[in-house]
DNA sequence: CTGAAAGCGCTTACAG
DNA sequence: CTGAAAGCGCTTACAG
């Protein structure tokens, strides 16, 4: 079933078949009606691989989280990721791949060579990024959802991170506390410049300074109840006097909540809890549920994905730079101190 | 750069390239040679598109979860079951596409005509499927997570959820538990004839049987925390005396804890509770951490998206119906009835 | 072992 | 307003 089949039903050539499907101009009325009808009866739908091949574009997008096993994606990943991908590309009849494998640099440049993808959206950036450097050295489009070190001329999507660190403690500062802990990405993710890890230290930094607060804050690793747990622990016990500890994910703050139940503290009575990231279903599955300065994965990914496209569609597209404000979510973590 | 200009660099012809781009016999060393120099200097790849038209297979499958709002799917999928069918396609040398904007007859249809895909793998399977009713007429390829009722020449992998009930029940009986709460699906999901649902109670029914157990369960809301705590409350008025609690999702069994709270109970020495369904960080996020039943999404999404690739890689290729068991992970929220 | 020819299904100039 | 011709980049018979 091709567009000749169409074309000889409907008694016209093939280029005024493909010129009706593509709403050009310069068809009669008449044609047009005969040539629709023909579709129709036929059930023909163009064949999608023909005409990106003659279109030159792949109308194809990938999205790549740089994850040592695919296995582990859950646990750094909300789902939201993808379908506001998928989404935004599924509206812009983009098609999306997500890459859960291992990328090197000769399998991302095979990418665009092989024409299988026309740009691709980035997470987990560095400040120093061998896919950022590859590309731009290429001159092959892309988006970044995070940001590297050097800007110039780059479009990102990026979580205000330090900007939340702020507004955590303006929340808890609030509510009268001055001895606050916190629980931040591990030490290997701020030395290799992941963006979240250097600038959540840089943001409680601030966040210090403006109160007058003391340091106290411990690096653990991410999205795991356990590294939670211990990292508390351990905060505890130096500092006895905290009225409330800052974490940076849901998982971090259930494991902070069982090591304060351990040492006879519920939450939020004797001790507030906060995480920064993820809201929804994850900072209400816990107990209490979590008070969250949160970005909806969904907005963030959909949004980066249509700037993608617009970027594609446009010659010389304006670079967009857009840094997206935490909203503070109160639920039942986090009291004024006793 | 195209194959001819790989052809011209090696001074041989396009189809000689080809040959040796597609590793066909009878190809002279010497030119073998010479060509693969010609590639690597150049940074040659092979369009894509093109060979995907002359191939006349798209490689490319899709995944669908019927859903209104692409915006719910997180609440009721776990990233895993992307990462699953995305790896999968990716170890086969196939694309994906996953589908979350609403689905209609036409346009599933067109996904095939369009040549678009060539399979699709279906979630969230009815008894009776409109998915499945219409590929099956049109003798489409596709492969179900899930079964419908007439499983007659078709393909799918689903969870033995019947099995987990019985297992679930054995587990707490086995701790000496009688008085034992179900909190399942909603009814209009069972009326619908969503197999989870529907067999869930079937399951819970020979687990009555088998144990001489009174019947005492609820049908609510999937999902939400909130639901959790409305059906264990009416769940506890109308029965006191209960010592356990089977819920289907995380979600719910987070609810059923802070309800139980609410009532005084602290689990798991005054009431135990179990969640079937995922596991991993959903269930350790919970406090205290939840004694399940559950299935790898990853796993299971993964083994579809295999079948399906060789379903369409084999002619005639056998039907392959796949029960999975789930599997007991004993972890805080259980303990013997005191 | 290698090349000239045809064709996958479509769209875009180019004539008329 | 419409059709004959060329070509997107590749692979597969068909000759040689």
């Amino acid at each position: 079933m091709t567009i000749a089949d169409v074309a000889k039903a409907a008694g016209v050539s093939v280029p005024t078949v493909s010129r009706i499907l593509n709403n050009k101009e310069y068809v009669a009325d008449e044609t047009r009606q005969r040539v629709h009808e023909a579709i129709r009866t036929l059930g023909y739908a163009p064949h999608t691989q023909a005409r990106r091949l003659r279109g030159g574009a792949t109308m194809t997008l990938a999205l790549h989280h740089p994850i040592e096993s695919p296995h582990d994606l859950s646990s750094v990943i909300e789902t939201s990721y993808f379908t506001g991908t998928a989404e935004a590309a599924s509206e812009k009849e983009y098609f999306i791949n997500f890459l859960v494998s291992r990328l090197t640099p000769e399998s991302l440049l095979n990418m665009y060579r092989s024409n299988q993808i026309d740009g691709i959206i980035l997470l987990q950036v560095r400040l120093d990024d061998w896919r950022v450097n590859l590309l731009r050295e290429n001159n092959y489009p892309f988006v970044m959802i995070g940001r590297c070190a050097d800007l110039e001329g780059l479009s990102f999507i990026d979580l205000d991170f330090e900007n939340a660190m702020l507004l955590a403690f303006d929340h808890l500062v609030g509510l009268g506390h001055r001895n606050i802990g916190f629980l931040t990405y591990p030490e290997a993710w701020r030395k290799v410049g992941i963006g979240p890890a250097v600038r959540s230290l840089d943001g409680y930094t601030r966040a210090l300074n403006q109160y007058g607060l003391r340091s106290c804050y411990r690096e653990i690793g991410l999205n795991s109840v356990e590294e939670g747990f211990e990292g508390t622990n351990d905060l505890l016990q130096e500092n006895p006097e905290l009225t409330a500890i800052v974490t940076v994910s849901h998982l971090t703050a259930a494991g902070s909540i069982k090591a304060l139940a351990l040492h006879g503290r519920s939450v939020p009575q004797d001790c507030s809890v906060m995480a920064i990231g993820f809201g929804g279903n994850f900072a209400s599955v816990v107990t209490p549920s979590l008070t969250t300065l949160e970005w909806s994965p969904y907005e963030i990914s959909y949004n980066a994905t249509i700037l993608m496209t617009e970027t594609l569609a446009t010659v010389q597209f304006p670079v967009q730079q857009v840094l997206v404000p935490p909203k503070l979510v109160i639920r039942e973590s986090t009291k004024e101190v006793s």
